[in-house]
DNA sequence: CTGTTAGCGCTTTCAC
DNA sequence: GTGAAAGCGCTAACAG
């Protein structure tokens, strides 16, 4: 099928290829209802389409922006990715999606590559593991960059944040309030990296709403390093062996809570009778676990939207004052605890 | 920061554009190795990034493909885009996405977006629930399209399919290995439409394994009508107040089959050993529940990546011999059965 | 209100 | 081996 151009619909009116161009942008007073009713009709019968590619060269826009993130088959990457693309689609941008696995020469490759395409902005979740701000402030330049739940020293970046140690203190207060006074903590590994951040956070908060509560918490009933559902069961059965005296457990992440749940179970312990416990994340799992997971939801639908917002809002000139938001996390509660 | 371009690396080096880009692109024998020499380093100095739009323009192709799907933040969705992205990485080439939530208007929307976008090429993963060929129909000129596991009565279109039929045999014979006689079945809304052919499918293949291995099949066995995590529980709910005599449970979907399992631990029957439940999909929920759902996987990313290596072969003008490919699903064994 | 002209940045004959 | 010129399809002054 050969594409048909402006001027061949300017030809076929009798008209200029600029008179065109006018109706078709909608440009007020430029064209009279006539002519803007025969370029129509005109437009229709030739089954033309106009060509983004040669208005975006001409405009120095593409009206697409890239998302870039570890994996998007990640339940949660692909939740931000969504939010994304729904407030993009609003304002008529295209979303373009590049994983890095958490390598960062994929990140550097995909930020020169979306400069090249000439994208208007990108949005980066929390890409490598290891983080490096250098291809952030290299392309800040070529065009606005936002981040998601990515720690970097530099304030200069606009970035959406989760407040995961408050996150946390819900967990506890909630643990709390159901009357649990001895709660455990599983988590991952926390190092001073940048990277694992968020568990840091997450057991900061953890810590704070003990004391706030007058709870006293102990190094034996924390357990770090431990990773997934096989992580959850063998911390918790490490917690189960050693005798640990508790009554609720605070898991950094959904997965470790799925893995506690297996082991409380086998250890036929009443879930949240014996023990409650809380998880964190709200993945697609804790609503189908036995019980269903009381969790910490983190939005990230909301994030991925109110990046692409920020971003559109930049890019378009519009003031966004502040440069960096922290979104709340919010407790679901459901049978756990 | 001030794009520069292909012209001032050639006003800086004292060559013409052409040579420039001659270079640039790699072209044996139009230009002597010194020449190539000087270019590079100065386009190194200069900070020369090509311009991929204007590129586009005159080359009349985009390096980009687009994939139109219900709902990316759904994993099944998002796994088969990571398989058509990494797919296209390989081949240089990127992928916007584009949701429809089922509604046929978004889907013809998107396809006139991504014509005028010009891409060169879209993998519709079974997109509206309802399907309808005419927008494939109409853009299938403007650039190749490819289908995932869409029905489509037209031979016309280019496919890929999974066996759902095969898979529920799988099912229903390894149920019958573990030494299981009395096999029910909880599915969905089985209606004529195509959308839902998928479930026809497994539903024919769990009556064709039953018969094949000398079961008796009887209505009281099969339960239509039920979705998700509830509908899996309301159904095995009714099968054990109805008496009906059952020792194993194929679902149709992961979610029936979580349901399911719910339902029977309720009812203080063990899994698998009282009655077995296998499931479809292998959905992350899958590897998490209590006991781990033995389920079917569907190969999703697989799918995605040879969607996308067809597509193209196609778009590269290489022959590309079969329309429609069917990939098989597999059987993947965990705990329940 | 409408048309003419000149690019946007790159590739590609076709001379030299 | 290198350069000049034309043009991909569209928009944006600027005239008329």
């Amino acid at each position: 099928m050969k594409r048909v151009t402006i001027r061949e619909v300017a030809e076929y009116t009798k008209l200029s290829p600029s008179t065109i161009s006018n109706v078709l942008n909608g440009k007020q007073g430029k064209a009279s209802p006539e002519t803007v009713q025969k370029v129509w009709t005109a437009i229709k019968e030739l089954g033309f389409e106009p060509n983004f590619v040669a208005r975006s060269l001409v405009l120095q826009r593409t009206n697409t922006i890239g998302v870039i993130m570890r994996d998007i088959s990640s339940p949660l990457y692909s939740l931000g990715v969504r939010g994304v693309e729904d407030a993009c689609a609003q304002h008529g941008y295209g979303v373009i999606v590049g994983n890095t696995d958490a390598q960062m020469e994929r990140e550097a490759a995909l930020f020169q590559i979306y400069a090249r395409k000439q994208l208007d902005g990108v949005i980066v979740i929390s890409a490598s593991g290891q983080v490096k701000d250098d291809h952030v402030c290299k392309w800040n330049s070529a065009f606005p960059v936002v981040l998601i739940n990515r720690y970097s020293d530099s304030a200069e970046f606009n970035k959406i944040l989760f407040d995961h140690y408050h996150g946390a203190c819900l967990a506890v207060e909630h643990l709390f309030k159901v009357g649990k006074r001895k709660i455990a903590h599983i988590t991952g590994e926390i190092a001073a990296s940048t990277a694992r951040k968020a568990l840091v956070e997450r057991y900061e908060g953890y810590q704070a709403a003990l004391a706030y509560l007058g709870l006293e918490g102990s190094a034996e009933l924390v357990r770090r390093g431990y990773m997934g559902q096989e992580g959850g069961y063998e911390a918790t059965k490490d917690l189960l062996a050693q005798k640990v005296d508790f009554d609720a457990v605070f898991c950094a992440e959904d997965t470790l809570a799925i893995g506690c749940l297996r082991a409380l179970f086998e250890a036929g312990l009443r879930v949240p009778t014996d023990v409650a416990v809380v998880g964190f994340d709200d993945s697609l799992l804790a609503s189908h676990t036995i019980p269903r997971l009381t969790t910490i939801r983190i939005p990230m639908y909301e994030a991925g939207a109110m990046a692409a917002e920020k971003l559109i809002n930049i890019m378009e000139n519009r003031d966004d004052s502040p440069k960096t938001v922290v979104l709340p996390c919010e407790l679901v509660v459901r049978e756990s605890a």
